[in-house]
DNA sequence: CGCGGGTTTGATGATGCTCAAGCCCGGTGG
DNA sequence: CCACCGGGCTTGAGCATCATCAAACCCGCG
């Protein structure tokens, strides 16, 4: 089928840029891999629900977020083409998920259970150290997200997401970019305004 | 040495949280590593070096942060026994750090250059497995304080912290507890002062 | 005893929140 | 084709939280 092959071509791409990998290896990946759609809005975790799945987004955006007592969304994560997207914790621990993951745009995922993810990484030390990479790498962005947390105020950290992912303006709308900056739609609105004034 | 001998004990202790090591695979292990003492006060990286080591901590205190233009410090991650402690990007790249790394108690160390942690994760899968493990957990920590960034009260923030470490008011001064909340010290005083009227 | 760093307390101000109303624009139905 | 609707963005007024600056306090140590 077309679009598969085309689903797993972004997964070998993303793979080989931090791993090489054999024509074999891949195929043997790509077994432990089921693909999914995620309409608009449609849930790929539900709060509570065990989270069962890696998955890697081949088209399109998801967000896990979480829903606090007011009813208010807190956007943790975006993912677009090529990111991974899951709550780990769940995942591993099998425990109730305590974020939902859901699908901004219409998107194709590609998604890995618990013990596939575990046996591919003891089957294939490459694919191993490629989550090891790409994880040291995501240490790496949290720590950087953590010092703006603490340090920048809210239009500081506007401008570090715009230089750090220019294209976030014309994929995300401004309530969730501003969910994920932790300040509230009023507040990104005036902080563009005053921005656009220069 | 004694000295060295329990500090390789509670490095294997860490170690063997996650992953199951033989003596042999242990000793091999060992001779990768450079012990270290940092003296309060002193510094394990300096703002604009490469930071050459991941650090392992065996006993005492360091702290990874940043000072901003004004003068302030940010402190990004406290590391007590048991915890690792580096500039990942640095690290990984060669690039001139952003961070500083100091003791705040006598600490000893272990360290680990670059060339040996890759030749460790190569030569021994079950270690690169033990980073994959570590980072993991890390993810899963850095999300939870991210989300408590966007979504909490600093008053909720400093009870989450006491919840998740109920020792960090012996271990660490409020200024640096505040810096680490992304608050000013006066800010947490009025808070543990409005707490204990409780 | 007095010094000095860390914490506390107080007064004032800035940043961002809340609530409410208005605006813009694309989609729907008459 | 146009009127209406609704969601998302904007704007405004008042308010809460936390920052800033300054002074006082506390306590270990020379």
């Amino acid at each position: 089928m077309e679009a598969l092959q085309s689903m797993f071509n972004i997964l070998r791409e993303q793979l080989s840029k931090h791993i090489a990998l054999t024509d074999e290896e891949f195929l043997h990946c790509t077994s432990f891999f089921i693909p999914k759609k995620v309409r608009k809005d449609q849930y790929l975790l539900q709060e509570g629900d065990v989270c069962k799945y890696l998955a890697f987004v081949t088209t399109g955006t998801l967000r896990s977020y979480t829903i606090d007592a007011k009813g208010e969304e807190h956007i943790v994560q975006f993912a677009f083409e090529g990111w991974w997207i899951s709550d780990l914790y769940s995942f591993l621990t099998s425990q109730p998920s305590t974020y939902l993951i859901d699908a901004l745009e219409n998107s194709e995922t590609l998604l890995i259970d618990a013990p596939s993810y575990n046996k591919l990484c003891t089957s294939l030390p490459k694919f191993e150290r490629y989550f090891r990479i790409l994880l040291q790498n995501n240490y790496i962005a949290s720590h950087r997200r953590i010092l703006a947390s603490i340090s920048l105020s809210a239009e500081e950290r506007y401008l570090q997401l715009l230089d750090s992912c220019p294209t976030i303006g014309q994929r995300i709308a401004q309530r969730h970019i501003a969910s994920f900056l932790g300040i509230t739609p009023e507040a990104l609105s005036r902080i563009r305004n005053r921005i656009s004034k220069k």
